[in-house]
DNA sequence: CATGAATGAGTTTTCATTCAT
DNA sequence: GATGAATGAAAACTCATTCAT
């Protein structure tokens, strides 16, 4: 028995192709940037015709916009992986944070390529992919958002802002540290601390943020008046 | 008597039509962006012959080199207006993020425009004047990071992580939210959370990242076997 | 009784499908310009694909060819059914010309269409295809010429004027009538003209060129100096 | 003493260089056609770089516009040599007809070339330069015009027709001549008409169309049937 | 017959940069 | 010092046309 038809033959090769394509373009834009890279180059690196590109893909934005919606809907699975497991909001959302840095590590270029090609790229809001990355957008800090209602509802998240809110604050975060500038990178180094360890000490800096504290932090004390100058 | 000689003179003017040029460039690099905008243009700006600007700088990339240190610079000026006043570390973190904000308010294109004409520009770290960016990066990083030593030796920040460290997550943050992503930002306002909001809930969010702790947070539990909700 | 084989009937179709090309080609052309419009266009436009296109127009220049040929017979036609009519000469001529921007306005972009795509277009005047627009353009202004000889012979069309030379100032004057610039048509409307006034005004402009006069015409006279005005 | 200043020097030596990329390009669209040269070729053809010429025209089109500004502005100094003559009106308007077909028989290329360039190029109808060319039809026109107008008035041109109704139809039957496409061309040369017969005989094929006739014209009779339909 | 895929050659235009004056 | 002129290199996108299936 024939499953796959002819017409979805055709269609597999045709989408394979499109994804030669679009490793290409990652790979190019990666080692440059998107605007360092042309047409040409790309067509040259998959060893097509650069009119050939334009069968697959309408636009040199378009190239961007396919590579972003890939990885988003990637991310997004790992996202709904952590789903339904029987842990506290607080551990959901660090664990939705550890997801991301693992993405990330593993898609080292792609932050700081899509950073560079700015939100210029984005320009044409009414275009249906631009207004899919947005929903996609909108879908990953909901996941956040949701993780941390949960903890607020199970008392592991602190629960006088808005999760929503919190959700940008970490996704902004986030996003900071995997596209760190090189500047700041290499003051890190000259000041002993490593890359990674700047990643993997993050958690611990950021949850006095976002956990329930039992109670109130060390008040403020004037170095002025206080005769105490610590304690 | 003059105090001045000639030769002052001469470079005083010199350095006016620096500013000119360097006015306009930002003027017209904040209204586009770094890559979208020709030497011409800002030539006409000016009123200058485009061969001119080049007496002036040596390039296009250092138009933009020298704005950015002028703003570094700038900022860095006022990071030093908060040293010597006597209040604790933890207070004048607060009071170089609270400069940093206006600072970004005050130059509200300036930070999107860096960041889409990428780290790509400062690819030529050999250059003196990359160089020069460089330092003051760190040395901006550097305030920020004794502010919290002082924190740290006063009790009034977290003693567990590395100061600079620490410096390097509140930057991160911090330049994070003044570029937020016109899709994230759609996403906050469709939750009803407007960006300046959002701006001033952040040192509420990111206190107890930093601060010390007078205990220690609410341990996890978890969510679902747990009898308590709350606790 | 079958009295159109099989191989008539593919025939046909393949005829059909010629048309259905065809007419869209021609909608397309009008609406932009020959130039304007690519075969992806066309193709999409029948629901074929490109290449298939050329399965039954060797080029694009063809497709105008045959649209051309299409008009051209079809005048023609009308032409021919001014034939046999017991009517002068300079009825006839007359008649013809009625005809012809009857044509024309039934395809008002037509003409402007095959102007624009201009006469680089025949340069190909081997082409069997090219050489049998030729061969109609002859025969229609041939058509044009005898009307004109008929009137010579019956004495309502000047005899001092060889007819075919007539036959092409008359064609000269009408398509050029139909194809009237944008810029003279406003210049007309500024004056007060109507395009349509314009065509409806031309048969009694053009007649004192065409027909025998039964006496010369007033002499010529100096203005200024004469003393008699008009005689 | 020095009559032309440096700064006119300047002006001219950069009005000459345009002259000599309006000449270039002039040859060029002449032997090919507007659309069939590219700007490569015209700067091949000058030794100028193709950047370069965007110097002196901001637009392909513009080329185009100048070149038909230049022999608009030269006919219609020709036009106004004619001006002033103690003719008849009638014979300023053959004079105006003698005038445009030697100016079009120094051109050759150039009517057929901006025909064939279609209107499509003067879309832009806002462009000051499309629009002063749109003006300059006007004042030619206008000037044929006023020759029939004089003509009206003096007796030697008919006054039932608009003057300015009757400028176009000689303009268009004028530029129709001088833009007789080959096939027709063709018919004539095979009926032993050359195209300079054609040209020369045309004031006497049209000039029964503009006199004022000094009788009324044979009236129509029935070629075969005789005895006359209509009395 | 029909087509999906592919392409080579071209097009206009832009821009940072240089150099003679 | 200032500039008008010039340019080389590129870049995105298009299109008529061909060919294997």
């Amino acid at each position: 028995m024939n499953t796959t038809s002819f017409q979805e033959l055709i269609e597999k090769e045709r989408e394979q192709r499109r994804t030669y394509i679009l490793d290409a373009a990652e790979k190019l834009f990666y080692a440059k940037s998107f605007t360092g890279v042309s047409m040409e180059e790309i067509a040259k690196e998959v060893g097509l015709n650069k009119a050939t590109l334009y069968l697959y893909f309408e636009n040199k934005d378009h190239l961007l916009f396919a590579i972003i919606l890939h990885k988003m809907k990637e991310l997004i699975a790992r996202y709904e992986g952590c789903r339904g497991q029987d842990i506290s909001g607080r551990e959901k959302s660090r664990l939705l944070g550890t997801t991301f840095f693992e993405f990330a590590r593993e898609n080292p270029e792609y932050y700081r390529t899509i950073g560079e090609a700015g939100a210029g790229v984005f320009k044409d809001s009414d275009n249906p992919v631009v207004k899919r990355i947005f929903e996609l957008m909108e879908k990953q800090l909901g996941m956040v958002r949701d993780a941390l209602s949960e903890g607020i509802a199970d008392g592991t998240i602190r629960d006088d802002l808005d999760p929503l809110e919190m959700a940008v604050y970490l996704s902004v975060m986030r996003s900071g540290i995997v596209c760190l500038p090189p500047g700041w990178q290499n003051v890190l180094a000259a000041g002993g601390i490593g890359f990674d360890r700047f990643v993997s000490d993050y958690p611990q800096f950021i949850a006095g943020a976002i956990e329930k504290q039992a109670s109130v932090p060390v008040a403020e004390h004037k170095k002025k008046s206080g005769t105490a100058k610590k304690g």
